[in-house]
RNA sequence: GCCGGGGUGGUGUAGCCUGGUUAGCACAGGGGACUGUGGAUCCCCUAGCCCGGGUUCAAAUCCCGGCCCCGGCCCCA
């Protein structure tokens, strides 16, 4: 027997997961929609051609790219954050800004699966493009913290970098290779003190650069502690310009209420190498081996990129696959009743029984109640305990008897106390007993 | 792409080191004992050594390769 199993990095999701994950992506949904954002889907693929021109050849290696019959280059969606940029150069530049778009969608990245990893995945994200303010990036924050506090999660933080900053501090040291900086500066939290000041001075750092490299990465915390000394160790213009934002964005944290949740981290600076200003993520403390829940930021010049108008914009994405687990190990996920509400049962097998209880299923089906019936013919006693199996709280017995005098019997399956009740008052005495 | 640990019915496992009955057990599933009353008991049935190759008289067991799972690295758009 050939036997074919699931393709790597792919999961199959059963009933108990997806009624979790529904639960999880609604509480999500409504927190966008209050924020005025509305919800989008582009293709599954786009040409490969459009990842690569956000991000270069390399990143080919971790797309699913394949060639169609037709001979067309396309690749599985990474994220969906180039394809927006692409719809909104094709139909939407004309648009009122800003454009506020959000979606709940499965993203593909050929990469080795481990914790909080997979080749598939579900991203909740959403895009605010054609606002270049402060108040946007403060928005699409607020409304990350808010995302995870309706989920029902409570220990996380936000933490907020800055590319624009980053960018600043690699000329300030004469660094050429800013994103091998930054990369370097990215990993800060996965290696001792005296292995990061090791691979700093292997990447070409002097004493005195090394030293502001390890100030940079103590501008960890609140705003009051941190934008003070980072004020001294920034000196450019630019970079004055930039704080000042900074400091800005947290008063309006503080007036949308989400202050609490957030915190400066510029040691932050996020992979992707399209962000150009303010970039974030959030991380829940956990101990399952996951990193952070989601991320986002600011990429002001993507737009343009993809051959549009200057454009800025700014959004986040949260990870399904890393929020859930999560949430499931602190118990914040609600148990979900798959089973029936009543389970309808007949005795023998004559055609007029069969009817009555198909008839009698489909009443309290149309009246809101979850409703089955035995589909296996089983024989009453067998029938009992299936449904007691089932945890099914009522049973309706149908059989030739109390059928003769109009009537059906109706049993509590906890007390198992039952009565006869006529057929037309079945769905109220249902109704009252769950 | 690299490194480590794994893979036995649907699920959880025993057996593997030290090759040798019909691969055992539990749960789940189907049927029956029991013809209008479940949660119990008993009986029967269904169903498995990830795939391929090698060694051997003989492979779930030893060896090699692949696939998949778990974790880590790289990477993380």
């Amino acid at each position: 027997m050939v036997k074919i199993e699931r393709v790597k990095g792919t999961r199959d999701l059963l009933p108990e997961q997806m009624a979790k994950r529904r639960y999880v992506f609604e509480r999500i949904r409504e927190v966008f929609e209050l924020y005025g954002f509305n919800e989008i889907l582009t293709p599954t693929f786009e040409y490969t051609r459009l990842f690569q021109l956000r991000s270069g050849e390399e990143v080919v290696n971790q797309l699913y790219a394949f060639r169609d019959k037709g001979g067309r280059e396309v690749s599985l969606r990474p994220d969906l954050t180039s394809s927006v940029a692409r719809l909104f150069v094709n139909q939407f530049q004309n648009a009122p800004k800003p454009v506020k778009w959000y979606y709940m969608a499965n993203m593909f990245r050929y990469e080795e699966p481990q914790s909080g990893r997979l080749r598939e995945f579900w991203q909740a994200g959403v895009e605010l493009i054609g606002s270049a303010n402060v108040e946007a990036d403060a928005e699409v924050i607020a409304l990350m913290v808010e995302s995870y506090l309706a989920t029902g999660l409570r220990e996380f933080t936000v933490n907020i970098g800055d590319r624009l900053l980053l960018d600043e501090f690699a000329k300030m040291l004469g660094v050429d290779d800013d994103i091998g900086l930054m990369r370097l500066i990215d990993k800060k939290d996965k290696m001792s003190r005296e292995d990061f000041i090791a691979s700093l001075r292997d990447f070409g750092l002097n004493d005195g650069a090394v030293g502001k490299v390890l100030s940079l990465i103590e501008l960890k915390g609140k705003p009051d502690e941190v934008l003070p000394k980072a004020y001294e160790l920034f000196t450019s213009e630019v970079a004055k310009k930039e704080l000042k934002k900074i400091e800005e964005l947290f008063e309006l944290l503080k007036a949308y209420g989400a202050y609490n949740y957030a915190l400066i981290d510029f040691g932050i600076a996020r992979g992707f190498d399209y962000y150009t200003s303010i970039v974030f993520e959030a991380i829940a403390p956990n101990d399952l081996g996951i990193g952070s829940i989601g991320g986002g930021g600011r990429y002001d010049n993507l737009v343009e990129v993809f051959g549009g108008k200057p454009t800025p914009a700014t959004g986040f994405a949260i990870g399904i696959e890393r929020l859930i687990p999560i949430l499931e190990s602190k118990g914040l996920l609600p148990e979900v009743a798959l089973r029936p509400d009543v389970f309808v049962v007949y005795i023998g097998r004559d055609l007029e029984i069969r009817l009555k209880a198909t008839e009698i299923t489909q009443v309290l089906r149309k009246s809101g109640i979850k409703a089955e019936y035995d589909l296996q013919g089983r024989k009453l006693r067998k029938a009992l305990d299936h449904a007691n199996r089932l945890e099914v709280p009522v049973v309706v017995i149908i059989g030739r008897k109390d059928l003769a005098e109009g009537k059906v019997t109706v049993r509590d399956m906890k007390t198992g106390e039952q009565r006869a009740v006529e057929v037309e008052k079945v769905v109220g005495e249902v109704r009252r007993m769950l």
